[in-house]
DNA sequence: CTGAAAGCGCTTACAG
DNA sequence: CTGAAAGCGCTTACAG
């Protein structure tokens, strides 16, 4: 079935292109009588306008771009959702990839994206960038981009993002209220913004609290996964007898790490206790049930794509905008990995 | 900053579009010397081909669409990335929707994506989606289609699927050679071919072993969530004591139904041994870990655009291609929630 | 109220 | 080896 267009339908009621496609989009200036005709052979016809045509003309796709270090992971596949359901409503599409926490792919897919002209793009860095070339490269195109959860200060552009610090800060805090005095911290590698925040709460919560910060207590998960947090709190269990409370950068590394724990008969949370940070779901799903943080992946998602769009229309209007950085709340979810106070 | 285009850079070389445009792809009757020049211009410059022109053109996008019931899935997000894998090593882009398991948001994505123009699609059917007339519409448009785990038989394209009958007979007759009796079946909704499926293959092991099926041992999951395995754990508990054996859709709700009988005191396998379904990696790392069928979703994504990449190019080249329907392999992994035969 | 014309930026068959 | 021209399917400023 060849497509049907606008010429198809202007010769078939022997009126002008131009007519018809006025018609179609109901332009004030044609007759209520040939907007009918027009509107009931489109229909018939099964119309649909060219999309690659109505893109040369109009110069935007309704298409934006996201790029993220991993879809397998519950936090950004929230967000992943927050962004489709928005962009859902607003009538825009969205071109995924996922950089696998690499920067020459993270560098090639801005590429792709430039050069399928998307509208713009949401992104959330891989831990491995620390050069920031790529993402002005896209903005010097006038176009908006905005980073969420694992951003780059550094770049002028919109924000969406939790006070990692913060976060971290109440999670150690709690630790300490509840009793602990040896706190150790499973954090995430070196590079990116939210896991040198998480620690640097960790160890401002330490400092305030007249509590000793260890560096040898720290240790660095490069996977952030079930595994990183298994072999760490073994290690802590065989050196570190006096260790008696945990913070870990992710649920899942949390998990990983309580499960190792009950398995070499320790008791959490009263020799140790452990808090995470997510708030996934199989959190409040394990024994015992793993105090954390919550972070609210859906609606950072959300709150992303309504900033993109606000910027999308602000650069049509030519109205110019100015960046802004929004942080969401995050709460401490209390449950049984740590003692009451 | 305003995009470079053919023109500009013909007027600064003084020498036609045609030669430009050539000359940039290659094309062998453009001299050497013409050549260099144009193309070192053409990096100097930062030349973008406009890819609206280009799709208008050429009539096609390298983009395809993805319909996926649910992002937030861990099944669902590992064939997610094998698709954007592969995509990514034949230069294809990805639009990802998410249907919400509702076929009035399904059908309305079919015609976005249709709007769209994109070069063919790739679906996971919603579990209410009954009618397929949508899917139909999208295939007489000459551009392919193809349907992954949740599929429509009735449709005339190609699928990659798992043997999902098979997988469950599988798993049923493991729970009978580990020695269960009573065995129950906490199954998906009513709709969708694999729930089915798995469910006939579940009554066919109970029928080939002399084991009485008992329709009051069958519950319906309608979220397919940890709270539906909970709950229906608990009424199996209270209500049929002499249950010994529970074959579960879902490694999801094969946890919850876990956390609860554990959670009331049945002794996880030799009270109850429980059988999932997917292989999710969280299911290693409960106690008891879980004895489950393997189901290759990373596969599923890889095979789903391999298929679809050959009927682009078929198309292509006006070489038909009868459709195909690719069945992986699925695999029981015994582990601890059930016993040793 | 209707339509001829220009143009978005490219590609390619054809002429020279 | 080079280029004029047509055309992909739309939109819209402009003339009548």
């Amino acid at each position: 079935m060849k497509p049907v267009t606008l010429k198809e339908i202007a010769e078939k009621l022997d009126i002008s292109i131009t007519t018809v496609s006025k018609a179609l989009k109901d332009y004030k200036d044609v007759s209520p009588k040939t907007k009918a005709l027009v509107k009931e052979l489109a229909t018939t016809l099964n119309y649909r306008p060219n999309a690659f045509a109505v893109n040369l003309r109009t110069k935007e796709s309704k298409t934006i771009g996201l790029i993220i270090p991993e879809v397998v992971h519950h936090f950004f596949s929230s967000v992943i959702k927050g962004i489709l359901n928005q962009a859902e409503k607003k009538g825009y599409l969205v071109i995924i990839l996922q950089s696998n926490e690499s920067y020459e792919l993270e560098k090639k897919q801005i590429e792709l994206l430039l050069n399928k002209n998307v509208d713009g793009v949401l992104i959330s860095l891989a831990n491995e960038t620390a050069d920031f070339k790529h993402i002005n490269k896209f903005l010097s195109n006038d176009k908006p981009l905005v980073m969420f959860d694992k951003i780059a200060k550094l770049v002028n552009c919109s924000k969406v993002i939790i006070d990692d610090r913060k976060a971290a800060y109440t999670a150690t805090k709690h630790l300490i209220e509840t009793g602990c005095k040896n706190i150790a911290h499973f954090r995430g590698p070196l590079l990116p913004q939210n896991s040198i925040d998480r620690f640097l709460g960790y160890k401002k919560a330490l400092e305030d609290y007249n509590l000793k910060y260890d560096p040898s207590l720290v240790f660095i998960c490069e996977n952030t996964s079930f595994e990183d947090g298994s072999k760490f709190a073994a290690e802590i269990v065989k050196n570190h007898p006096n260790v008696d409370g945990i913070f870990i950068n992710t649920d899942m590394v949390a998990i990983g790490a309580i499960t190792q724990l009950r398995s070499l008969g320790i008791d959490v949370p009263n020799q140790i206790s452990v808090v995470g940070f997510s708030n996934w779901f199989m959190s409040s799903a394990i024994t015992p049930s793993l105090t954390t943080i919550n972070q609210p992946g859906y609606e950072m998602g959300k709150e992303s794509f309504k900033r993109l769009y606000k910027e999308l229309n602000a650069i049509k209007k030519k109205k110019p905008l100015s960046t802004k950085t929004i942080t969401l709340e995050t709460s401490l979810v209390k449950r049984n990995s740590t003692k009451n106070n």
